[in-house]
DNA sequence: ATAGGAATGAGAAGCTTTTTCATCTGATCG
DNA sequence: CGATCAGATGAAAAAGCTTCTCATTCCTAT
């Protein structure tokens, strides 16, 4: 079903493309993943594939918009499949645990600054860190 | 003036330390600097200070609540004296202005959903990215 | 001034990510 | 279905940024 998506993104549909889109579609519990994290999966799954295509897909699955790309403070790229609406996200500092969110209230503001700013605005990125309840309950 | 804050945090007072503190500080244009920025400043002043030493420092004033750490979509880490309230970041992604703003509504919606998923938040992030006014008028 | 521990500089090394290049694969067309 | 060839891949090298190692130097407290 997705080899559509990724003729329609002007991208060969290869053995690779497909696998790592399997991967990322998973998400049975992890919907964040780091190259590594995809990397990782595709060895345990015995699929051969080099940790520069890891790169190379995901970041022209971005490019294509089926993939968005994440900063957080860890210092490398977390990747997540491009589906439903926007959201941001929360996070455990201890545990590493992602959650997510949609506030109006702070995209219409984030706007509405820009403008006041002058700018005209692209994009933004907001992260919330703290301790989950499971690592509080850990203290 | 400043051996003082250096001393309360345990650091010794040192050459390195507060030629870097100064060029922090000096910030009449840019308030915002990667670690190369600030050695690349250190070299203009003649200073014969280490690429190790400067990130060894600005981290050391990073855990000593002199500096903050920001990452930027840049990929490196960005420094920045911790003076005056907190604020968020408006960057241009064409020229690379750093803007910065303060917003209570945005603030206090942060706390809110820290609260509503269950997190004590430690710390948040906030970047709005778009295009400046210089760099729409030369479009 | 002296001594001892902390700090520094230079370079090596670590990590994530990108690039290079020879080889391989998949879309297209006969 | 098989040949063709641009595009994709794997392995290894290299690029950035940052941290570490270690011999040497510098502060600070006597
Ligand atoms: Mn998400
Ligand atoms: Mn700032
Ligand atoms: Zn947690
Ligand atoms: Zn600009």
């Amino acid at each position: 079903m997705e080899s559509k998506d990724l003729r329609k993104a002007g991208l060969k549909v290869t053995l690779p493309r497909m696998k790592i889109l399997e991967i990322l579609e998973a998400a049975d519990d992890q919907r964040h993943f780091s190259a590594e994290d995809v990397y990782k999966q595709l060895l345990e799954a015995g699929e051969d594939i080099g940790l520069a295509t890891v790169y190379r897909v995901l970041t022209q699955f971005e490019t294509a918009d089926l993939v968005m790309r994440h900063h957080f403070e860890s210092g490398h790229s977390v990747f997540e499949l491009n589906r439903g609406p926007h959201h941001d996200h929360i996070l455990c500092v201890r545990c590493g645990k992602v959650d997510e969110f949609v506030d109006e209230t702070i995209e219409r503001r984030q706007r509405e600054i820009a403008e006041n700013s002058g700018y005209r605005m692209t994009d933004h990125s907001l992260y919330i860190y703290g301790i989950c309840e499971a690592c509080q309950s850990k203290e």
